[in-house]
DNA sequence: CTGAAAGCGCTAACAT
DNA sequence: ATGTTAGCGCTTTCAG
């Protein structure tokens, strides 16, 4: 009767009666030995290939972790820092522990082999998939993103001055053989075409770091003509951006737009605050799970749509934006030339990037 | 035998084709039966108050697992969000899945409060203490890295003009009734005292935020006598100082020497890098885990060192500074007042801060 | 419809 | 020194 059995006939007094006994001898079912004869644990694991710098793990943990709360389930967490043997046997050790399933997220997404574990065992791939095709995937939606973040730049008016920094580089993983980069790029294009225009220009570069994206930058600056709005395909192409902005002495977004894919979280930290799509780690981690403890778990590819963060880099633009900003060749002193060093303390002063 | 029972006497050989054919065969002792008669599963709780950016619990993450691995433990991982609540309800469902012991990680030091479970199972407190004191704690060593910092300075010549950002706030929690802040201030004091100096000033700021080290540290440049060298009391001053000697032309580290408490994985993306004295959540997570798994927890509070990390940004100052640093009034333009808009695109181009 | 009994797979204590 | 047995605490099956 306590294990919640049906259709047992007892005074309802007496029943809560019992009820209450037991809570007040802190009597707790024993789940080892319920798992001993269900064989079910009540307990998921999550294995990174690498928890990273962090941002990304920690929001798809906590996504993960309450939606396996809701449906009382446990997490177990591990890392295969990318090393097969390891990713073995801490899958071995999990399969002992007798996991009702397994999400095996990656920090950026790839194609992952599978193990012969997941075929004996419910399986979800988080922000991968795998090249068979048979498996629970759960990613983001880079091409919807694309037209996301172009639609941003359109909306405000922005159609023949709009560039791109950062590309389809051939590094990083695939979705059905397209990287990030080619989704996005793809979803940009799409979403210019579909309104009558196309990118002013791409600039391809390594997305790994700021200086990438600073490069990358001035580079668009010594054009001929300026960009009326330019989209960072990460954040760290983003700070680099910004750098390069301030240098040029150009404002956001009064003299030039931009937007940003987010994947760290680092774009608060920037003044002003960058509109950006975002990867929605914590919506990820939180579907996985609910696939995982779903009934069927047929094989399918989940598109997560990104989530659009306006945050105020963007302005509206001018119809013809030649007469709004004059194009200069003078990579020097584009704009204001007035050296202002010590500017501003106010409510922006911790400006940086 | 196949449990390892000593004392048998079995032909070598044999011995060996039992082995190998349990191999063979697939075999894997099964766990949940063990447990249920050992009542040990041989898993640990992880329990954060909040991963908070992830940096932070990532690294835990990563040091706790693999001393937990080589112990032959895995982990579970949950966050309470400071949520009393939920704490205890988590930790009842970690107790009844019969884990080994708990870790209680706190993303900012602080005292915790201890609950009634943690009495009766295996505890260890990460990067947070409690009021009674009988439990086994993990910390960051932080007065000792306020020596340190100051010992980098003071090594490479810095006596008389070394200025600190951030201070003592009363925000954060406490080892011992100290805050972060005091402790490692009190370091900082330490050191220049034994080495016959001290602090030119402290600009007590919020941490919170990168625009409080920029206005602290534009307030410093604003004095009459210009700072050797700054010490920022976090990653977000840090960034916030950057930006500030930026904007005033001052070089790292040629004008300028900057060292900051490391806590966020961020200053390798300031340029040129900032040497920092960091927190190791890696080695705080492992201890934690050992701590754990020791045959004695004896009640003891453990600190642990932080670890330097010269990046590069303090130079040798020069013995009287005063003939070094010109002291200046005028905030608008303290050194050379060259407006150089798009500087170096090389190797240090992203730069940033 | 309800109570009793038989295991889940292992380990520890027990006889041989 | 080795083989045997009795549970760990629960769920499920099977009589009653």
């Amino acid at each position: 009767m306590l294990s919640g059995r049906e259709g047992v006939r007892i005074p309802v007094g007496t029943r809560q009666r019992i009820l209450d006994a037991a809570r007040e001898l802190g009597y707790r079912p024993n789940r080892t030995a319920q798992s001993l004869r269900t064989r079910k644990t009540q307990t998921i694991a999550l294995i990174f290939d690498t928890v990273g710098d962090g941002h990304y793990a920690g929001e798809m943990i906590r996504g993960a972790l309450e939606t396996a709360l809701e449906r009382d389930h446990l997490l177990y967490i591990a890392e295969t820092a990318n090393d097969p043997a390891l990713e073995e046997k801490l899958l071995q050790e999990m399969v002992d522990r007798q996991v009702d399933g397994v999400i095996l997220a990656a920090m950026s997404t790839r194609t992952a082999r599978l193990s012969e574990h997941m075929r004996r065992i419910p399986t979800v791939l988080l922000n991968c998939l795998d090249a068979s095709g048979e498996s629970v995937c759960v990613v983001p939606d880079e091409e919807a993103a694309g037209r996301q973040a172009a639609r941003l730049l359109l909306d405000a008016g922005h159609r023949d001055g709009v560039h791109v920094v950062g590309g389809h580089p051939a590094t990083g993983g695939a979705h059905e053989g397209l990287s990030v980069g080619e989704l996005r790029m793809s979803g940009i294009e799409a979403a210019m075409a579909a309104a009558g225009t196309r990118l002013a220009g791409t600039v391809e570069c390594d997305w790994s770091a700021p200086e990438h994206g600073y490069r990358a930058t001035r580079s668009l600056l010594e054009s001929a003509r300026l960009p009326t709005a330019v989209v960072c395909c990460n954040d760290r192409l983003a700070i680099g951006a910004y750098q390069a902005l301030r240098e040029s002495r150009l404002r956001i977004p009064d003299d030039i737009s931009l937007v940003s894919f987010g994947d760290s979280g680092l774009p608060s930290w920037l003044r002003p605050p960058v509109t950006s799509v975002d990867t929605p780690h914590h919506e990820l981690g939180a579907k996985a799970v609910s696939l995982l403890l779903a009934d069927e778990p047929a094989p399918a590819i989940h598109r997560l749509p990104m989530a659009v963060n306006p945050r105020g880099s963007i302005t509206a633009c001018a119809p013809d934006p030649r007469e709004a900003v004059p194009a200069s060749t003078e990579p020097g002193a584009i704009r204001s030339a007035q050296p202002r060093p010590l500017r501003r303390a106010g409510a922006h002063g911790g400006g940086h990037g």
